[in-house]
This record gives C-alpha cells, structure tokens and sequence, in this order.
DNA sequence: AATGTGCATCGTATAATTCCGATGCATGGA
DNA sequence: TCCATGCATCGGAATTATACGATGCACATT
C-alpha cells in the first residue's frame, strides 16, 4: 500500500458513520451484508449512506457484488491489513523495538 | 483506546502534511524534531503547520516539550500502538484466522 | 531594558465534506 | 407488459476543513 491509498483509506475510515459500517462488513465476513441493511442500522438516507459506500468502495476497504436486485457489500480483509502494515511500518522500520509491544499484543487474539 | 479517540487519530492522519510529519517525528524518536524544522521541511506557513500539529496534539499522537524558545515535537508511538490495535480487533474479534497472515508479515520486522 | 526568535491564535477567504430530496436505471415479480 | 424495489447519482444547502497573513505572547540574547 503506498503513501496516496493509505491516505484514502484513513479518510475512509475517518467517518463515524463509516467505520461504525466498515467494522459491521467486518463481523459479517464473509458473508457480507446488503446495503439495505446498512442503511437502516446507519439511520441516515439511503442517498447518504450510499455515498459513504462509495468512500469506502473507492479506498478499497469494500467490495460490492450484485445479487439479484441485491448488492451485498463485502469488507476487504485485505486492504485493512494492508493499511495496518502501512503503520505498523512507520514504527517498525529500523527500530523493531518500538513494534515489539504491538506483536505482543497482538497475539492474544 | 475508544471510538472516538481512534476517529480523531484516523482523522488526524487522513491528511498528507499530517501523515508526513508524524512518520518523520517516529523516525526521529525519541529525540524528537522541533517545530521549525518540521514546519521548514513542510513547504507551509508557520501559521498553517502550526494548525495541523494541533489536530495531531488533540489526537494524542503527537507530545511537545517545551525547550527553552523551542518546542519539540515527538510522535506518541503508544497512541500509533493503540490506534492499530483497533483497527486489529475489528477483523481479530473472535476470528482470529483473519488476523494471522497480519501477524505473520508483521514478524519480519 | 530593548530586541529578535519561535510558536500559538485570530480573522477570513476558499475549498471540500456532508446531508438530503429528487430522479433515473436495472431487476424481479404480478 | 406494468409496477414495485434497491441502489446510484445529480443538484443544492449547510457545515467543516484548509490555508494564509497579521498579531500577540514568552523566552533568550544583547
């Protein structure tokens, strides 16, 4: 992940509403969840959330798959961990003993 | 670290000066950079980085010591720390098989 | 005491974000 | 074919973020 994508998806995730979304698409992996379901649990408009959709869609941190009438919206497991790295790189370069503690951390889970 | 707290951090990292100065400032640890030298390297206005090293004070990612006439600046790697562990719970909460390909590109550093 | 340096803060102009209702398009069912 | 549903997108209003110059305060030096 370069400096620019890791700047969209920190903007993406920058939101209440999205990162309350993001962390839902998280929990219902791999399923996914419609975007109908979102909009309702957001309380917001379904034009609203749509556009938040697309913040999130366009930093890569979901992905969308038509089903039906349907769009069922997928967290990208991936791209969050790519984002992860991102940081985790900004601390870990050179200096592994500032991470250590994040590992250990880490591990419980 | 609570929801609020990593939408600050996120918010306060979201933006290129901001992103730039503080992964300067964690390479500069612990000694830490002083303002001026952060604002020279900028290309802004005094003013202007003044204002962006406030979003990241309030976020709790950045500390300054007040230095005689100068203020230095160093970067909070526990706040870094707590940010991606919550980024971390979101996708380890109780499927910890997501997380693990993380921990493993992690362990190289 | 007088001056210069380093930084925060205020006022303000411009740009971007956020939100909504309205509209349009595609799909599934009657 | 005709209608209802699910979602994207447009247009516009309100809010927030970003940037700058000007000003003020604290400290160090002379």
């Amino acid at each position: 992940m370069d400096n620019d994508s890791a700047l969209l998806a920190l903007a993406a995730l920058a939101h209440p509403t999205r990162l309350d979304a993001f962390r839902r698409l998280v929990q219902h992996e791999p399923e996914g969840l419609s975007t109908g379901q979102l909009v309702e649990q957001s309380g917001l408009t379904q034009s609203t959330f749509s556009t938040h959709l697309a913040v999130l869609a366009k930093a890569g941190l979901v992905q969308s798959e038509k089903r039906g009438r349907h769009f069922i919206q997928r967290a990208d497991i991936d791209a969050l961990r790519g984002l992860m790295l991102f940081l985790a790189k900004d601390c870990c370069q050179g200096r592994a003993e500032l991470c250590e503690p994040l590992l250990a951390e880490l591990a419980c889970c």
